[in-house]
DNA sequence: TTGTATGCGTTATCAG
DNA sequence: CTGATAACGCATACAA
């Protein structure tokens, strides 16, 4: 590997100048130039991107923490901002939080270490407060998916409840009133949020609230499948679940089927997110559409304009999380 | 920030002993290493990854270049890789190729500009000839799904012609005769080893290859589904249709449903990959099991062991095809 | 066991 | 417009 060094020397000038052609610096005559242009490309040089990050303080890279690698949500997440700057020249580094603390914290450090020019992260284990001081400290930093009361400018996120509310709301319009919602993890802010928008439409429409129909679970597949058996054990009526997420919705439809209920004529199913998922299963799951890959376009473009003054001309909208109407959703026929 | 020499001065010692224990060097006394730490905590200290990456030209860090972000199939893969590698203090840094052979070399470049100790690659585009070279540099490279004649020490593949001759094999099996075949993009090498693979097993089954059976669709559900309705439109006669990944058959399962054709007792279908599609599809999707995670982690191990010197005592055991029977496959029913 | 001095490859601040 | 030269923060022979 060839230096800033050997192609000054090749091209019979400070190793200054050639850094002013490298970072396309206004003052520098064309004649030189061209000279320096023609020592790097004999020389093959390729600038050192330690040494250039060491030595300004920056890295051409944006950091990003979302909770796993597979999982299609994340990876639309990611994948949205890493389109958004690859498309500037800027790389993202990606690392996993795995829904624990001490891992995310871990990870942020390393990002922030990494002379990260910023930040996009989705985290679900560490506390406000330490993400409030975290936007004060010098490394932007934009949060998906987490609304923080002290600084809302750094957080792009959706109104779960709302979210919530719409599809519990979407069900109760096609005349079910018997329930049943499978959650996920009540630990989790965007869990909970989406119950208690369910809540709030049961509410509205007069309709009680029975905690016999409600399961809290995980937001897997085998978890919802889980639920859905426990919610049968109990021996209570219902004609439609409502899920926290697709993934659930996915493993309910499992379980009705493996006992006996024919889809979607005796059981209706509502998923949350509108990943991937919902296409793939039969009947098509209804679902909650949650503009992920949009989120994190506005994510990269947030930092595109705050952190690298690009413009990218596009104004972020407002994220309304919009009930997507599939066949897994039928009116309840009276009987 | 504070620095290893604020450390020093603080700790009353050299940055040469601050830097011993951070590094946790042997030879160095009990009592100053308590006196470095004590300072340590009391500036709050970190070091300076960049500095360190700079100065000892390597980074804790592996580059991992995937197609892309989104997709479960990578995220498997980028998720087992950083799994394997985070449990023992290691990062990676995930960039994706986007199917371009620009695109992926600048990706390439990039991680290894940035001092990545190692390369685990899942390229598509660039040339053999380019990997090879690759592999004679200095940044060591695994190379998964794609077999290197010239290095086959660096790759961790499996077989995709045995995998296309397994699903195919298994469909002849069951009675079908008039087999049709929804390849991935020929250009792919995965992609036509798999169809070579699904030759294969007709020719050995004496069925003769009937071109008019077969189309050439990209890795989508939709072009599947496109795929499928071109199929119809040929008039040909069949009672089973292999795809070349799952979410192919995706698509096949939709447009088969729109023709008005029932599904499994019509046509059978199977798909490539195993991903979770498989299991959210109704019926579900028999499938050829492609073990990524375990490729992934056998990635990671690799690298532990042969870059990091860290044993992780488990071998890498050779990876096959094997065929996931599901519902989706059904036996002809002659009448 | 500990300290000194130098290098890692750039950027950036001054002079000229 | 160009050239020395000091940071940047740490690792590492070499010396003590």
């Amino acid at each position: 590997m060839s230096t800033i060094y050997q192609v000054a020397k090749l091209a019979g000038c400070a190793v200054s100048t050639v850094s002013r052609v490298l970072n396309e610096h206004p003052n520098v005559s064309a004649k030189t130039k061209e000279k320096v242009h023609n020592a790097m490309n004999q020389l093959n040089y390729r600038p050192n991107t330690i040494a250039k990050s060491l030595a300004s303080q920056r890295s051409d890279c944006v950091g990003v923490l979302v909770s796993e690698l597979h999982s299609g949500f994340f990876g639309t997440l990611t994948g949205a901002v890493e389109t958004q700057l690859r498309a500037h020249k800027k790389h993202i580094i990606v690392t996993a939080g795995h829904g624990d603390a001490t891992l995310e914290k871990d990870g942020i450090e390393f990002l922030i270490d990494r002379n990260c020019d910023a930040l996009v992260l989705h985290v679900e284990a560490v506390s406000d407060e330490y993400l409030a001081e975290l936007c004060q400290g010098k490394t932007p930093v934009v949060i998906v998916n987490r609304e923080l009361p002290t600084c809302p400018e750094h957080c792009i996120s959706l109104d779960n409840e709302q979210g919530g509310f719409t599809a519990t709301q979407a069900v109760i319009a096609r005349g079910h009133k018997n329930i049943a919602y499978i959650s996920g993890p009540m630990r989790k802010h965007d869990a909970r949020e989406r119950w208690e928008g369910h809540c709030k439409a049961l509410h509205q429409s007069g309709i009680a609230y029975d905690p016999s129909l409600v399961v809290e679970a995980k937001f897997t597949q085998d978890s919802g499948a889980e639920a859905f058996a426990l919610l049968l054990q109990r021996k209570v009526a219902f004609s439609a679940v409502v899920c926290g997420n697709d993934e659930i919705a996915c493993g309910v439809m499992s379980a009705a089927r493996d006992a006996g209920i024919s889809l979607p004529s005796e059981l209706s199913i509502v998923g949350f997110d509108n990943t991937n998922i919902a296409s793939y299963t039969y009947p098509k799951l209804a679902s909650v559409d949650y503009p992920i890959f949009e989120m994190g376009q506005a994510a990269g473009r947030k930092i595109l304009n705050e952190v690298y003054d690009i413009d990218t001309a596009e104004k972020d909208s407002a994220f309304e999380p919009t009930f997507i109407d599939r066949a897994s959703l039928q009116p309840l026929n009276e009987r």
